[in-house]
DNA sequence: GACCAGGCACATC
DNA sequence: GATGTGCATGGT
């Protein structure tokens, strides 16, 4: 399988391209995104987060003393605003009551730690989790998200019913922990789900994964 | 107008 | 542990 994974990235990447993920200035940028983009299309979250910088909102000091109610307002084009609202807030209680609101602190913790103390928060779960660890803190885990699942799936490397830990264990048993491999093979996969994977049922003729890696 | 998008929590069986 | 449902906007 180790070969097979390597093989699909090598794929991947000489036919997309490096991805330049995560588009973010700063750590807590990357974290507002990974929130807001559940369940969301990027454009709809790329909306919400130019809200914030417009409103020079986008510091995590200053959206802990803004108003729920008026966090929904700014976040409004991501739908599910309310609800994310709320996570945000979760999330900068987290850090304030914890942390002292410094991100530079949640660093000192190991990542397996660290990485629990997310899922407690309500409105982190295991995706939002690892994407905050990657590519927000640069630790090195595996992002398993719907595209990862699909694509596995279409071309049989996962059962229908693989949770998400088996699908990362598999991951990241087969390849280098590497942060910079893992936050472009993530990328590229989503690239991969969103340009062909879905177009193409069920034959995905112009797949690259089908294709002979170019030299 | 239907369908989808870089999930998650909660209820129920 | 698996399955179903609510959350909601904007693009195709």
């Amino acid at each position: 399988m180790s070969g097979k994974l390597d093989l699909i990235y090598r794929k991947l990447y000489s036919h997309f391209g490096p991805q330049h993920w995560w588009p973010a200035d700063t750590p807590f940028e990357v974290i507002v995104g990974a929130i807001l983009t559940q369940n969301t299309n990027w454009l709809n979250v790329e909306k919400a987060i130019n809200n914030l910088r417009k409103h020079k909102l986008l510091e995590q000091r200053k959206l802990y003393r803004l108003s729920k109610k008026r966090l929904s307002t700014l976040i409004k084009p991501t739908g599910y605003f309310n609800i994310k609202a709320q996570r945000l807030k979760a999330f900068l209680n987290f850090l304030f009551k914890s942390y002292q609101g410094n991100i530079q602190k949640i660093l000192l913790i190991n990542t397996r730690d660290l990485r629990l103390q997310l899922l407690s928060i309500n409105g982190i779960g295991p995706e939002t989790a690892d994407s905050i660890l990657l590519y927000a803190l640069k630790k090195p885990v595996f992002v398993v998200d719907a595209y990862t699942r699909r694509i596995l799936l279409r071309h049989r490397l996962v059962k229908k019913n693989a949770s998400y830990g088996e699908i990362q264990n598999l991951f990241m048993q087969n390849l280098k922990s590497n942060v910079k491999l893992f936050n472009e093979y993530h990328a590229l996969l989503v690239r991969l789900g969103k340009e062909v994977c879905l177009k193409n049922k069920p034959k995905c003729d112009i797949c690259p994964l089908n294709s002979k890696v170019k030299t």
